[in-house]
RNA sequence: GGCGAGAUAGCUCAGAUGGUUAGAGCGUAUGAUUCAUAAUCAUAAGGUCGAGGGUUCAAUUCCCUCUCUCGCUACCA
């Protein structure tokens, strides 16, 4: 394998709409700090760059519903997300942000570098602007009348009725579905980054030049390439993020996907002046950890930003992990269901390495991972208290009973000495191998095998009893057995760096490098320890049941229906109301429309007719559940073709927070066609 | 629906270019032990390797179909 100078760490930028939790530091942050810990104690050159995503669209809705600015919103979470990364040691070099100066710098840099190459294709465009809502619309943010079939709800993109594919222009009296006004046309100008230019450079470079990348990377990139690549819009009408540095370009900022990874790059920059050095010379390895949701941004896009920039490095590898999900229900900010880890770190003070443990050993680096504080609870105190703890507290106790702390000169050895003598080094080594091959989990597990491999140690030998027959060959056993104790503080430093990091307190064991771990007289004869304490404590139950409690807390809120419903709509006359026709129906028959994964075609009874309706409902209402079920439609709704069916009028459904569809129904029966006002 | 990844002991995961009794940690049971936070050590029980078909002397491992989970994407009046 390619030997490299130095190393350039990349986490997935935290987008700051909300806190840090369990989920981003199982995928990501964990992981990265291993690994870059893990360099770091080897003596390699390597630095660690992470920030906060701060443009885009959702912080401005954020600040908007909350009646403060996109920079509030940001300020507040980057303050907590740093303060809690740096509290459950995550060792950045750096945590920056991309409303930095100096982001704005290098990405405007980068973004006119490509520009005055001429490595973007310029498109201008007639497009909707909502003078109300302050923005240019989206295509399918616009509905209005089609020119051929003049149904009145045809979208910017495609009247949907008569199939015919339109631009925004063609529609009779566009609306904007934001607030309801009446757009302006304005021109505005974009600029695109042809990806099907690199696709056959991307073909070689993945397909050809990195399988060993992880099967879910390389799987999703070949998937890409495969279909083949479309250029991508670099810039977005919206006053919140990277202004386009072109003449012409007010109002327009760089799109967030293609403003954030650039974030790695001003991050170095304002890191260190060298930073030219990490990204620009093709003997430093850039590794990108991220979450399997990014894989097609760091492995596909940036790559090619990259290379259209022509002077930087690629990523050597994007070890992406898969999600982890907590109690059995995935992480969602929305609806609160997280372990927050500024939470965590206020209510587990002291057990950061507890965490950073339960979420190693079970990290989600092949498959979805589900997390419970069972399992934090079981890892806690059946290996980090019952194997490592207590390992290192019978050693600890041991010497400093027989010895007074001092380390004893070893014997002879023993054949069982020796063979454990000879895996101290093998354990390191595989510990290592399993990290430098983005294996954490196994990494862990390797590590703790050597604090196994010490309460075996002790267990057989049984110092305790040969302490009065045999004094000279206790001081062989505790001698080794502190040699474990000091390799455990260096290979498990990269995992459990708090906890380590006391027990080379106790042993006096400082200034450690990866290089030692394998020496088996770290600690020379004479060498004072001191009686150490509890490295970690026993989780009780109530602890644990108070956590779980919280959770099921905020299962029952969810399910209640204060929590996060959608703010009340503009007041309507009568008048408007009355236009609508809602009556109630009975589902005749129903059928999944085929290739879609959340249509209905449904044949209702609504008194006057019988008609179809299609309905995107096929995820919560089987087609046999439907069936002669008493529902209530609008009539009088525009019929709109979907699929290529007539769906003649919409049925009424409930839609909680989390977007789950629930049917609404008469309580008694009544007779098909009845009003409802 | 398309594409990608996954489905292996109670739990979390390894693994095999197809071949004798499918591995590990945790949990469980039994025994041993007391230096240690009732911690440790040993032994054992636990799996028709998601379902169904095919190829083969032989498949959990290859091929096909299907089911479920997650991601990307389409679609959702």
């Amino acid at each position: 394998m390619k030997r490299f100078k130095r190393y350039l760490v990349t986490s997935a930028l935290p987008y700051a709409n909300g806190p840090i939790h369990i989920g981003h530091l199982a995928g990501v942050y964990v992981p990265s700090d291993i690994y870059t810990r893990y360099l770091r104690l080897k003596g390699e050159d390597v630095i660690s760059v992470c920030g906060s995503d701060e443009h885009g669209v959702p912080i401005t809705l954020k600040a908007r519903k909350e009646g403060i600015t996109p920079q509030q919103v940001v300020d507040r979470y980057h303050a907590i997300n740093k303060k809690a990364f740096e509290d459950f040691g995550i060792a950045f070099d750096i945590y920056s942000r991309t409303s930095n100066k100096i982001h704005y710098e290098t990405a405007s840099d980068f973004f006119l570098n490509l520009y005055n190459k001429g490595e973007f294709i310029e498109k201008t465009s007639l497009q909707y602007y909502d003078n109300e809502a302050g923005c240019f619309l989206a295509d399918r943010y616009i509905t209005g009348e089609c020119p051929h079939c003049h149904n009145e709800n045809a979208y910017g993109d495609q009247c949907e009725k008569c199939g015919t594919s339109l631009s925004p222009s063609d529609l009779i009296n566009p609306r904007s579905t934001i607030s309801g006004s009446q757009p302006v046309m304005k021109e505005t100008l974009h600029w695109y980054l042809p990806l099907d230019k690199y696709e056959p450079w991307l073909k070689k470079w993945i397909l050809e030049e990195h399988t060993e990348w992880k099967t879910n990377v390389y799987g999703q990139c070949k998937s890409w390439l495969d279909q083949g690549l479309q250029p991508r819009a670099v810039s977005r009408d919206l006053d919140w993020g990277v202004p386009v540095p072109v003449k012409g370009a007010e109002g327009k900022v760089l799109y967030v996907w293609f403003d954030a990874p650039i974030g790695y790059i001003s991050a170095t920059r304002e890191l260190t002046p060298d930073w030219e050095k990490y990204w620009k010379d093709p003997e430093t390895r850039m590794i990108h950890f991220i979450g399997k949701d990014n894989i097609v941004f760091h492995c596909i896009i940036f790559p090619s930003m990259l290379k259209a920039e022509g002077s930087f490095i690629l990523p050597d590898n994007v070890p992406a992990n898969e999600f982890l999900n907590l109690e059995n229900d995935k992480i969602s900010t929305s609806r609160n269901w997280a372990v927050w880890l500024h939470e965590y770190l206020e209510e587990f003070p002291g057990k950061q390495d507890v965490l950073r443990y339960a979420l190693c050993a079970n990290a989600p680096e092949t498959k979805d991972n589900d997390f419970t504080w069972k399992d934090l609870q079981a890892r806690n105190n059946n290996e980090l208290v019952a194997i490592l703890g207590n390992f290192v507290n019978r050693t600890l106790v041991l010497a400093n009973n027989y010895y007074s702390g001092k380390v004893p000169e070893p014997g002879d050895l023993s054949p069982f000495d020796k063979e454990v003598l000879e895996s101290i080094p093998r354990l390191a080594e595989s510990t290592a191998a399993a990290i430098e091959n983005f294996r954490f989990r196994e990494g862990l597990k390797e590590a703790m095998n050597l604090a196994r491999l010490g309460n075996k140690y002790l267990a057989d030998t049984e110092p305790w009893k040969l302490i009065k027959t045999e004094p000279g060959r206790v001081k062989t056993i505790i001698n080794i057995s502190l040699q474990i104790t000091a390799n455990l503080s260096i290979i498990l430093e990269p995992f459990l760096p708090f906890s380590m990091k006391k027990l080379r307190e106790w042993t006096g064991l400082d200034k450690i490098k990866w290089q030692d771990a394998g020496n088996v007289s770290l600690l020379p004869p004479g060498h004072q320890v001191n009686k150490g304490g509890l490295l970690f404590e026993k989780i009780e139950d109530e602890i644990i049941n108070r956590q779980i409690e919280k959770l099921m807390n905020t299962r029952k809120e969810n399910e209640g229906s204060a929590a996060g419903a959608a703010a009340v709509k503009s007041a309507v006359t009568y008048e408007d109301f009355s236009k609508m026709d809602i009556r109630t129906a009975t589902v005749l028959e129903a059928e999944k429309v085929p290739k879609t994964a959340k249509l209905l075609k449904l044949k209702i009874d609504c008194g006057t007719d019988i008609r179809t309706i299609v309905s995107g409902i096929a995820e919560y209402y089987t087609p046999e559940s439907m069936v002669g079920r008493q529902i209530l439609i609008i009539a009088n709704l525009e019929p709109r073709t979907i699929k290529g069916i007539e769906s003649k009028g919409m049925i009424l459904m409930a839609e909680d927070p989390n977007g789950k569809l629930t049917l609404v129904s008469p309580v008694e029966k009544t007779g098909n066609g009845s009003t409802v006002k």
